[in-house]
DNA sequence: CTTGACAAACCGTCCGGCCGGTATAGTTCC
DNA sequence: GGAACTATACCGGCCGGACGGTTTGTCAAG
């Protein structure tokens, strides 16, 4: 059962290195023998602690989800007062040390991969976002104004991610404020 | 030189069966004999038509970029009176006909095929929405007030793209409603 | 001497691309 | 007007290569 827990350490070596592949060279550079090759190790090797491709491409998507999921609490478990979820979601996509940056391009990478495969393995990653609207459902603002601030920051994700704009640092500080009114003005 | 502008049928027939491909059973599936099949050609037909893949796929974009543009266009000169670019990019995303509907699924589709071959490729992609862009800066809002609904239709969009999202009628009409206050608002 | 952790070689399949051929519809030239 | 020629639009088969996956071998540790 070489699938369930032996010393991780192997098995994380291999994902690190597919996400490295996909992120340099795309998605189709994913390949067994590429990540094998990245992770210093055989084919062989590699197919030993995943059986498939898809069984990796399962492991790259259960750590994405995971770590999404600690990485919203942790910036959750930093805000304070009024509408936290949304404050949240609204540092997350703006508050951006360049190790977040890094790791959202990583995030990027691993989900159009596991997407182009299968789509329907990005069941844990949706899962997520799903707990993420939740809690933005429970900050008491008017119904639309989280989900929109959500779906901006879902926009400005997308869009860097197929490198759709090249946006100043003052227009992204420009939509931040923008979005801000939208929790400062529960005027409903 | 049939690339030029032969009697464009069976070109328009690749690229419409290519699409439906693409959207029917996602990218990979996506193969040139496959798009011949569909389009009741053999391989060696269609190629005669797009001498590469990659010719197939760039006949693809251009198609795509054409339509966005034409479409946005057509719903900005829809609209009257203030902001009209922010409204056109409002309406755009929440008033749907079905069969608006439907493009937006098959450019999506077109998009993540010819970004999965050559994100580079892209191109004429980005220039219609740095094009649109351009046109929101125009209307006089706040700095991020109309990038901020452009960021959320973007999300809206890749959202609903890669199944992200079931929302509710509901939830996208108060998602509507709370994005149309940064323009009723221009309180900067 | 068994077992975990690999290595190396191999196999079947599929995909992109190229080629030789062909039927049809002009066009030229006598 | 009809024979010769050419261009267009397409067919069907083939090839080289790559990729996922299997099998067999190896080798140190316990």
């Amino acid at each position: 059962m070489p699938d369930a827990s032996p010393p991780p350490d192997a098995r994380t070596r291999i994902l690190d290195a597919a996400e490295r592949i996909v992120q340099a060279k795309g998605v189709p550079a994913m390949t067994l023998g590429a990540a094998a090759r990245e992770a210093g190790i055989s084919k062989g090797g590699l197919l030993y602690h995943f059986a498939s491709k898809e069984a990796m491409l399962h492991g790259l998507v259960a750590r994405l989800a995971e770590y999404i999921r600690m990485e919203f609490e942790s910036v959750l478990a930093m805000q304070s007062g009024r509408c936290p979820a949304t404050r949240a979601v609204l540092a997350w996509a703006f508050d951006h040390p360049e190790t977040v940056c890094e790791n959202h391009r990583r995030a990027g990478a691993v989900f159009l991969a596991v997407f182009h495969h299968d789509p329907a393995m990005l069941g844990p990653i949706r899962a997520v976002f799903a707990q993420i609207r939740d809690a933005l459902r429970q900050d008491s603002l008017p119904p639309g104004h989280a989900l929109a601030i959500n779906a901006a920051s879902d926009g400005l994700f997308f869009a860097a991610l197929f490198g759709m704009y090249e946006q100043t640092a003052e227009e992204r500080l420009d939509i931040r404020t923008a979005l801000e009114v939208l929790i400062l003005e529960p005027r409903a």
